[in-house]
DNA sequence: CAGGTGACCCAGA
DNA sequence: ATCTGGGCCACCT
């Protein structure tokens, strides 16, 4: 819209938008974890980088889907609620017990066995 | 420009 | 079992 504002940086969005993309991907009552997909995208050191991708996540990004690798809901708190991914999550079918999902690894969704 | 932070993960003690 | 350190890269002050 603004024509006066700076330009975006195109590589960095383009990591962000390859996290989007993959979390799109997560089919309902799955979930995947932050590491996984950082290691799709090739540098799973960089699991970091997925959760602040999520913190910019736009609409349509399941960003509730994207739990630790202990299937803990870490970011739960940064949603509008704290409740909001517990919420979610239970309402695709997912247990959740103290902020922790049940029978994660047979619910867990790895991009890079489903997708490649 | 430099330093600190972060919705993480792994390895070593 | 817990604690500490290292690493990655974008964003904020």
């Amino acid at each position: 819209m603004k024509s006066t504002q700076q330009q975006k940086k195109p590589q960095a969005y383009n990591f962000f938008e390859n996290v989007y993309d993959v979390v799109k991907l997560i089919p309902k009552g799955r979930v995947s974890s932050y590491g996984a997909i950082a290691n799709y995208l090739g540098t799973k050191m960089s699991a970091r980088m997925v959760g602040w991708a999520m913190h910019g996540a736009p609409k349509g990004v399941p960003a509730h889907r994207v739990l630790n690798r202990n299937g803990m809901l870490t970011g739960k708190h940064h949603f509008k609620t704290p409740n909001a991914m517990q919420q979610l999550l239970e309402k695709e079918g997912l247990k959740v017990i103290k902020d922790k999902v049940q029978y994660f690894s047979e619910k867990f969704w790895d991009p890079a066995k489903e997708l490649g």
